[in-house]
DNA sequence: CTAGTTGCAAAGAGTTTGCATGGCG
DNA sequence: CGCCATGCAAACTCTTTGCAACTAG
């Protein structure tokens, strides 16, 4: 295998620090694009690479949330909890559900469907508060 | 534009057929590949112009559950509801969900949270009950 | 005959892999 | 010096589009 190993170059740091300053999961080309004019930039093969190693470790979270490709969030060691979200189709805003109705709603499937929910995304698809009053 | 229109052809007719007659989503190269050796073969560029198509007036719904692509189910004329899934990451399967508690959420979101959900796929990720069983 | 459908081939986007280079210990 | 991360280019998959042939009304 041809793969980075964790933590250690200039790049894997960079990364993974960009991703965590983040709060919207990023795709791999938009990381690459981040770094082209910066002082290191990384090639769009390395972002790959770093990126499969830190979801392997967990440190970040891989998700197919549209077309738009696999998307990538900093969930740090503790990703114990599957994410909520609620993505507006209309000007693509994801918006984070965290209210106690998500708790309830998980522990029924657990405990009523016998169900080991993953540290995943989940995501509704809609039209968001405000892109409904704009009609 | 070149488009298939609605229903008239034999393609047409044979590709809504068959996905009404599945209970799973399906990609556009299945539906190829389950015509080819038929009697009629579809070359998968017209499955995919129709099922843009059908997608588009409301027959068939498209959504992006995993990296095989984009997936296509039969919804006949009534796409009101959203469907929640609960998809085994070991076995792959597909468990539909359709319990109060998914209503009781459903309004939580809409009421509480005024977002308006779209007819669409919502997928919680991990291990059905059998595979956990298994270890 | 005309309009619209089909299919091949080519073009694109996202992702992965082979291989040679180059940096760091 | 040796190992392994890096990056280029090529391969691959899924999807879309251009274009010419063909079908049905």
């Amino acid at each position: 295998m041809n793969r980075p190993s964790r933590y250690k170059t200039k790049q894997s740091k960079a990364i993974l620090s960009y991703i965590a300053s983040l709060d919207a999961p990023v795709t791999a080309g938009e990381i690459a694009a981040h770094f082209k004019s910066a002082e290191t930039p990384i090639a769009l093969t390395t972002v790959y690479r770093h990126l499969e190693q830190l979801a392997e470790c967990g440190e970040v979270l891989r998700s197919i949330l549209d077309e738009s490709g696999a998307r990538y969030q900093y969930v740090g060691g503790q990703s114990a909890k599957e994410r909520f979200y609620l993505k507006c189709e209309q000007c693509g805003g994801l918006e984070h559900l965290s209210c106690g109705e998500v708790h309830t709603f998980r522990q029924h499937i657990i405990e009523e469907h016998d169900f080991q929910i993953s540290p995943a995304n989940a995501v509704l698809y809609g039209k968001c508060k405000a892109c409904v009053k704009e009609g």
